[in-house]
DNA sequence: GTATATGCAAAGGTTTTGCACAGCC
DNA sequence: GGCTGTGCAAAACCTTTGCATATAC
């Protein structure tokens, strides 16, 4: 499945005129695959341990070509920037601060909490943006009981 | 009213059996007017601009003891972590990705968002640790105008 | 006097950029 | 063949850290 996400995705590309390099070849196929969100670095590493001496500047430049195209996003979690693909919007990213746990918040959930923002200020939240911290039901329980 | 607050700051910290110096007094000061938000590297010209020859590790390692002290805590925004008065909690910023501009839900709305999230998550969230990026109502409107 | 805070310099990590060369179309 | 993409190296940031010195208490 994700094979053919990639297909789509260099699809497009090469509508925009850009070209398809080996290693904008690996790079679209690894985080196409990737599930959730990826941040730059680790990306590297995966990228270039199937092909070996991919640049770091080059993971840079094709994450924001592919950013700008649409097929990429960006969101901010406590450890920097990470990137997840733009049709997994809607994920509302729920980051335990204590052990560090993630969660997604449901679409519905998502939504309602999209329309309160809204009701009050005429803000359009884009809440995948940013991360929500806090402290999941575990670590409640542990802190409550220790 | 902020040098009241810079005062009793620095009983604070007295009491923690911390030093007062020069560097500190300036940096408390500075850090208790600012009302919102501000970088390590924004307060490091101002602080500069006051005394000058501070270095900026002291402003780093002052932040992090005012932290531990529980008088900041920072969040982050799209450029980067910020600083904020602790007892300045509650607010939850909405960050505008088009204009720029800045907006704080109020206490109110920040808890119906929270127990929105709470009640079906048993996620306790901190919605003051990450911003909320979005469109606010001014650029929705240029927007659809355009 | 002693423990702590500071300045300085260096290192660390991430991201960006200029440039010459390679390679896609 | 021409233009785009890549690697390399350097730079630009931001932040942290080790160490000698200065200083608050």
């Amino acid at each position: 499945m994700s094979e053919q996400l990639a297909e789509g995705v260099i699809e497009l590309l090469r509508q925009r005129g850009l070209r398809m390099t080996p290693q904008r070849r690996v790079i679209v196929s690894e985080i196409m695959r990737t599930q959730g969100h990826i941040s730059p670095t680790a990306l590297a590493r995966r990228v270039q341990g199937e092909l070996p001496g991919v640049n770091a500047s080059t993971i840079y430049r094709t994450l924001s070509v592919l950013e700008e195209a649409g097929v990429l996003a960006h969101a901010h979690l406590e450890g920097g920037a990470e990137y997840h693909r733009a049709e997994d919007a809607g994920h509302v990213h729920l980051a335990c601060s204590r052990c560090g746990a993630e969660d997604d918040l449901s679409l519905d959930e998502a939504d309602a909490l999209q329309q309160l923002i809204e009701q009050h200020h005429g803000f359009l939240p884009d809440l995948t943006h940013f991360a929500i911290s806090g402290l999941c039901a575990e670590c409640r329980r542990e802190l409550s009981a220790g």
